[in-house]
DNA sequence: GTGAAAGCGCTAACAA
DNA sequence: TTGTTAGCGCTTTCAC
C-alpha cells in the first residue's frame, strides 16, 4: 500500500496567504465581527471554500475561554426513557447553536466523577447530569463557583443547582388512584433498590400516601425491593403464596416491568384476569406487550428540552457576569390507560 | 442572591508556584516523561491535589496535536441495537484510555456532514460512523489523507475505509431456512425503504437467494416496502386479501416488527397459528412480546468493540507514521428461536 | 533533574 | 477597514 503523506493541517495562515490578507482579517470574516469590505470578505470566503478550511476548535476555545458545547452525563443509556430525554436536549442544543457531548456514568459514582472532570478539562460551557450519587463533592464545588449545571430527573439535597424532575410522587398517586378506582385494595409495589438519590423513594412515598388517601393501609409485605430477575421471581412467589395476596402490582421501572411479566408468566398468573399490572414510563413497546400495558407516562422529551434550555440560559447569564438563582422545575406525569389493569380497550 | 465571583481558572502556573518549581516540571510530572526527583514529584503532586488542579485539555490538545478522544456518529439512537453497539465501543475506548464523543445524524446526510466537520474541528483522533449517505465527498477526502475512520454496520462503495458489518445476507438466509424447515413456502418480507446504503438491500438479497436455495420462487407480491405504520397496515391487508396469502412474515427491523404486530392484531390474525413472524435484531423486549419473538440476533456488542479497536489501532499506526491497509470485518448473526414461528418453547 | 523560552492556531486589543 | 502583536495554557526542545 502506498504510504499517504500526512498532509499538514491547514491553518488560518494558509487561508490568509491564499486570500492575500492578514490572518486577523480571516478571523474577522469567520467570526463576523467588525466591518469588512465586501470585496475582502468575498476573497476570504473564497479562499476558505477553496481550501476547505475548518478552524481548529482547540485553538479557538483556548483563546475565547468557551467552547459553545455542553456535556450530558447519563446514568443508564439502556433505558428508553433517556432516549426521549436525549431528543429534547439535542433539539434545544441545536436551536441554540451548541454541540452536545455525551458520557455514560452507568450509575457509578466513581465513573460519574471522572466524567465530570473530563468535561471540565475539555472546558465545556455547562453540564447536564443525571446524578448517580448525592454526595459528590464536585457538585458543591461547581455550585460554589456558579458553574452552569443542571440536575436531571433526580434531586440532590444540600446543593443549590438548577433541577428538572418529573413529579414522581404524583406519578404513583395517579397509579394507585387508578387501581383503587378499579376496586383493587391489595396493591403491591415493586422497586429496584433505591440508592438514596433515586426517584424511587418519591415513588414509594406517593404510593403510601395514595393508599392512605383511599382508606387503604400500607402493608409492608406488599412492598418488594428486588435487585435481580431471580429476586423478582422469588418475591413474586412469596407474594402469591401467602394469605393476603395482592390484586394489583405497581412496577416502578420499565425493565422491572418486563421481569415482573416474566415472573408472572412463569407462575402462570394471567394479567389482568388474576392480577392487574401497572408500569412506569412509556416505551415504544408498552402497547405491544401482552397485555398492552397501562403506564405512567413521564414527559421525557420536555424534561430534556427544559434542562438544556435552562442550562443555556445559565451559560449566557454567566457570560454577562450575572448569576441566576437556581430553580427546580417539576413536570407532570400522566396516566396512559390500556388493558393490563382490566379495562377494555375500545 | 450573592454574586459569586467567577473564580479565575487554575493554570499550570498556579501549581508551579504552589510547589515552588517551574511549569515545565509540573508538566513533566503530569505527563510522566523524563526522570524527576522523587521529592520534586511528590511536591508537585501535592500541589496538584491541594489545588484540585485539572489541566486544560484545549491547550494540551493544541500543543500535542492530539486529543485522545474519538467521535461516534450514529444514525438512529432510538434503535436498541445501537445501544448494545455503543456499549462495546465504550468498553474498548475505556480500556485504551480514549474518551468517546457521540453525535446523532438522524440518518440525515446533511447533518452527518456537519457532525463530521464538528469532529474534525475538535481535532478528534478518529471517527466511527454509521454512514447515512454513500456519496459524502468527505468520506473520500478523509480516506485520501488517511484519517482514522471506521464505517459501522453499513458499507460504502468506492472508498477504502475500515468497515465493520454484520453479515446481513446470511441473516435473512438463516431466517428463510428456518421458516422453510418449518414447512413455510409463502414467505413475505417487510422492509423500510432502503436509502441505497442500508443493510436492507443485502437482507433482501439474502431472502431471495435463500428462497431459491429452497426451491421456492420469489413472488414480488410478497416483498413489501413500507414507510409508515399506515403503509404497513395497508400492505398487510393487501397481502392477506389476495389469493396467494403468505404463511410467514420476515421483518427486517425491530421497530417494523412492532408495526407488523400491530397490523396483525388489528386484522385479527394470530401469530403463530395463522401466520409465522420472524424479526431482525434481538432486543430486551423480544422475548416479552406476544408471542415471544423468534429473531435474528446480530453481534451488536462485538461489532462496536471491533470497530473501536480497529480505529484505535489505526490511530496508533498513524502516529508512528504508518498507514494500515483498510479491511472489512464481517460478523455473523445467529438465529434465536422462540415461539413466533410455531415452535414450542421448552 | 530542572528551568527558560518557543510556539501549537486562534482571537482581540491596539495601531495605522 | 485592515495589519501587527500579545497572549490563551500547555508541551517540548535546548541549555545548564
Amino acid at each position: 500500500m502506498t504510504d499517504i503523506p500526512a498532509k499538514r493541517k491547514l491553518t488560518i495562515e494558509d487561508v490568509a496567504r491564499q486570500a492575500g490578507v492578514s490572518i486577523s482579517t480571516v478571523s474577522r470574516v469567520m467570526n463576523n465581527t467588525d466591518y469588512i469590505a465586501d470585496a475582502t470578505r468575498r476573497k476570504v470566503q473564497d479562499a476558505i471554500d477553496a481550501l476547505d478550511y475548518r478552524p481548529n476548535a482547540l485553538a479557538r476555545g483556548l483563546k475565547q475561554m468557551k467552547t459553545d458545547s455542553i456535556g450530558l452525563i447519563l446514568s443508564d443509556l439502556q433505558n428508553p426513557f433517556w432516549l426521549m430525554v436525549l431528543e429534547g436536549i439535542e433539539d434545544a442544543c441545536q436551536e441554540a447553536g451548541y454541540s452536545l457531548l455525551i458520557l455514560n456514568s452507568r450509575d457509578d459514582p466513581e465513573k460519574e466523577g471522572k466524567n465530570i472532570k473530563e468535561f471540565l478539562m475539555r472546558q465545556l460551557d455547562g453540564i447536564i447530569i443525571n446524578p448517580a450519587s448525592e454526595d459528590n463533592p464536585l457538585f458543591a464545588a461547581l455550585a460554589a463557583e456558579a458553574f452552569p449545571l443542571v440536575f436531571l430527573n433526580r434531586r440532590v439535597k444540600g446543593v443549590e443547582v438548577d433541577t428538572v424532575v418529573a413529579d414522581n410522587f404524583k406519578g404513583t398517586m395517579l397509579a394507585v388512584s387508578h387501581l383503587a378506582a378499579l376496586g383493587k385494595n391489595r396493591i403491591a409495589i415493586f422497586l429496584y433498590p433505591a440508592n438514596g438519590i433515586s426517584p424511587r423513594q418519591e415513588r414509594l412515598e406517593g404510593y403510601k400516601q395514595a393508599l392512605a388517601a383511599h382508606g387503604l393501609e400500607t402493608d409492608p409485605a406488599l412492598i418488594k425491593i428486588v435487585e435481580t430477575k431471580e429476586d423478582c421471581l422469588a418475591a413474586m412467589k412469596q407474594l402469591l403464596s401467602g394469605s393476603g395476596k395482592p390484586d394489583a402490582i405497581l412496577s416502578t421501572n420499565n425493565r422491572l416491568t418486563l421481569e415482573i411479566l416474566d415472573a408472572l408468566g412463569t407462575l402462570n398468573i394471567a394479567v389482568p384476569q388474576d392480577i392487574a399490572l401497572l408500569g412506569y414510563d412509556e416505551t415504544e413497546w408498552s402497547k405491544h406487550l401482552n397485555p398492552p400495558l397501562t403506564t405512567i407516562r413521564q414527559p421525557a422529551y420536555e424534561m430534556g428540552r427544559e434542562a438544556a434550555e435552562r442550562l443555556i440560559l445559565a451559560i449566557a447569564a454567566k457570560r454577562r457576569g450575572e448569576t441566576m438563582q437556581p430553580v427546580t422545575v417539576q413536570l407532570e406525569p400522566t396516566l396512559v390507560i390500556r388493558e393490563s389493569c382490566g379495562e377494555i380497550l375500545q
